[in-house]
DNA sequence: GACACTATCTATAAGCC
DNA sequence: TGGCTTATAGATAGTGT
């Protein structure tokens, strides 16, 4: 928008680059701010300077972790809905058809699914117990005073949350796609 | 824009706000997308429409997680590089204006800061030593095999790793007041 | 409640300093 | 680097279906 049109794709030129971007993130950050007061939502957006210099919004209540927490907990559940509810409206098309349908016939057979989740299971045990030994190694750090310890403590957790993160939702939808919740 | 300048705080109506929301959350995830491309920069958007459902832009390479981690590393650095530029304008003023500077005097008296170090010290012992204790219990853990189980262990990452963050990055401020990097 | 329309407002590309 | 200007592209509030 402006003199010419401009076509999305990467900026060749590193300079006009850096001047679109201090732009744009103005931009870009002013409609997030008027669509958080606007509508009294939550919101984090988080973005990188070409040169890597690093720019963070956030509404006034929360913190970025708790914004992070909230969709960790809420993702999961979405899912769930919008499996539910898409399942529904196949239902309601084929009644409306003549049709008399029992929601599990879209699910497959129940041993197949079964046997998914014992594999689940099995690979979740594994991963954790993995998790479990790089967590035991830390029993026996006596004293902690240097940025060094810290960061590695920091990339450790933050692996061991991605890992439960992803065994939380495979779980989660495993369930979901075998009991229908 | 549109027929009639609006203000921006929060709508009273809640079914205007819903459709606002919807409007210009495709408006502002559009900048968000059209910025990384042209900027080819890494950007991480989570948002929660008014009813709180969740929605999450991020660019092609990298994870939520990735981008936070990237976050986390660089906000200390960039923190550090924006205090000692700020005090090398200051130097530099002073020097035009004839002085000669030591930057140490802008900084205090080492003996209060060291003082603080050790207070620092002391209360990142205590609370490295309450997450270790809540580490540990986890070592008894033997199966895992249910969501709740799940969930409460990534509640206590989570607590975790925001405590480690808020040491690592009280700890670096503290390195970098004191010695100056 | 999701989609058109469109008059109007806003963002911004290019240019200049 | 950072700000200002202006012509133009883009976003959207109100409206109707």
């Amino acid at each position: 928008m402006g003199r010419a049109k401009l076509k999305i794709k990467k900026f060749a030129n590193t300079s006009g680059r850096q001047v679109t971007y201090s732009k744009r993130r103005a931009g870009t950050l002013k409609k997030a701010k008027e669509l958080l007061i606007l509508c009294d939502i939550d919101i984090a957006i988080l973005m990188f300077s070409p040169t890597g210099k690093p720019t963070l919004c956030l509404g006034e209540r929360s913190t970025i972790e708790e914004v992070i927490a909230k969709f960790s907990q809420l993702t999961p559940q979405e899912r769930a809905k919008r499996t539910l509810e898409s399942l529904e409206a196949l239902k309601k098309t084929f009644q409306k058809l003549g049709h008399d349908v029992n929601i599990q016939d879209f699910l497959g057979t129940s041993t197949q699914t079964i046997e998914d989740m014992t594999n689940q299971s099995t690979l979740l045990q594994a991963q954790l117990s993995e998790m479990h030994k790089r967590l035991s190694y830390w029993t026996h750090v006596d004293k902690i005073n240097n940025t060094e310890h810290l960061n590695a403590m920091d990339e450790s957790l933050r692996s061991s949350l991605n890992h439960i993160q992803t065994h939380k939702e495979n779980f989660t939808e495993l369930c979901i796609s075998t009991l229908m919740l």
